[in-house]
DNA sequence: TCCTATATGTAATGATCGCTACATAAATTG
DNA sequence: CAATTTATGTAGCGATCATTACATATAGGA
């Protein structure tokens, strides 16, 4: 195998990170509210370059889509996969839950999937397929993290797994729209401990 | 008392009815997707007709978000209050929730404040105060509800009154979401039972 | 060194954006 | 009958929208 020299001249800015750039911006301010000059000034580059390198708006828009489904960018996820704990994992989600929806690193707050693509599902095409993709495969992971407690015997066999997973999205969706309202996180905090017992009871 | 007779040349449209093939734009496309053109075509009025009765743009969105909040729009809050048995209003709250998610009357689905104001908070001055307000409004009523059989003697004393409607407004949101996703209902109101039990576990 | 290929910056495209003069039409008031 | 007041329709405002020619710059390959 051959390393693939590219020729022509090479670009000057990280595709990575100036796509980075535009999701905060699409994030912040949905599909017809960010403009080309919001994205261009944002990700550092001019209109031609960001034509060439990512296709029209809707490609690009797309393209931070995909880029934010396939990176483990939503961290609640991960981390209730990684703690062993049932009890601890699901306090930990919804603690970082809370956390994602109420702190704003360049502005952008919540899930870019659940409190600004949403939105442009019937406006813009290929966005519809994506979002229930993303739904689906969230669903499944959470519903294998109740899956994989029954396994080791801390859930009974009977344990509704798909229900409780679909609870759980559910709860997560209504604390990103909270946080987009402006909701202080003390306040979100106050319930978990209630939502964690009537997840696992049985 | 006289009976005021208004002056000059009286307008040939509705008001009420004008405002509300408004909100149906501003639902289905957003603040952002919504031009003057789509909003005068769908009310059946110049732009000039639009500017004298309404304002501008972002004060016909705020007149929509108003008249929304003012009349009970969220049928799911209406069926909740008015059904007494709390097992089958909750029940019967749920079913309304993912059918207004489902049903697409004029291209409008989900709660306009849940699904489409919401993504403007940042945007555009004035949104944030109503949906912070809608939310507390809704929660108070949804709290009422659980205190009301409390009151009766059907839930004890110590019923978590307060986490539990904001469970449900979450459950709620999540509906909705799935709805603007294009969640077939038979999907949704699988788990129905499930969750209207954890409700009102104690 | 010349050729080709890709990237970049300037500047401008037609279209659409929200919004408004302006003249006219239709009502009440005197 | 004016005179006043409000609504309506036409037509167009400047600004911004997404997008693109075009010339220039910078790399590898011959």
């Amino acid at each position: 195998m051959s390393v693939t020299k590219k020729l022509g001249r090479p670009r000057t800015f990280d595709y990575d990170q100036a796509l980075l750039k535009a999701m905060a911006v699409f994030w912040e301010k949905g599909y017809d509210g960010a403009s080309m000059r919001d994205l261009t000034s944002a990700m550092g580059i001019t209109g031609p370059s960001l034509y060439a390198a990512f296709g029209d708006k809707r490609d690009l828009y797309l393209k931070t889509i995909d880029h934010y489904c396939s990176s483990d960018a939503c961290t609640p996820l991960v981390v209730l996969e990684r703690e062993d704990d049932i009890e601890t994992a699901l306090r930990a989600f919804l603690a970082e839950v809370i956390r994602s929806a109420t702190e704003h690193e360049s502005g952008a707050k919540g899930c870019f999937l659940g409190s600004s693509v949403v939105t442009s599902v019937g406006q813009v095409d290929g966005v519809a397929e994506r979002v229930d993709d993303a739904i689906a495969d969230t669903e499944k992971r959470l519903t294998a993290r109740f899956r994989r407690e029954i396994d080791k015997g801390n859930l009974p066999p009977t344990f509704p797994a798909e229900e409780r997973a679909a609870l759980l999205f559910d709860i997560r969706q209504g604390y990103m729209f909270r946080g987009r309202a402006g909701w202080p996180r003390e306040r979100m905090l106050k319930d978990v401990p209630d939502r964690v017992a009537m997840l696992l009871s049985t």
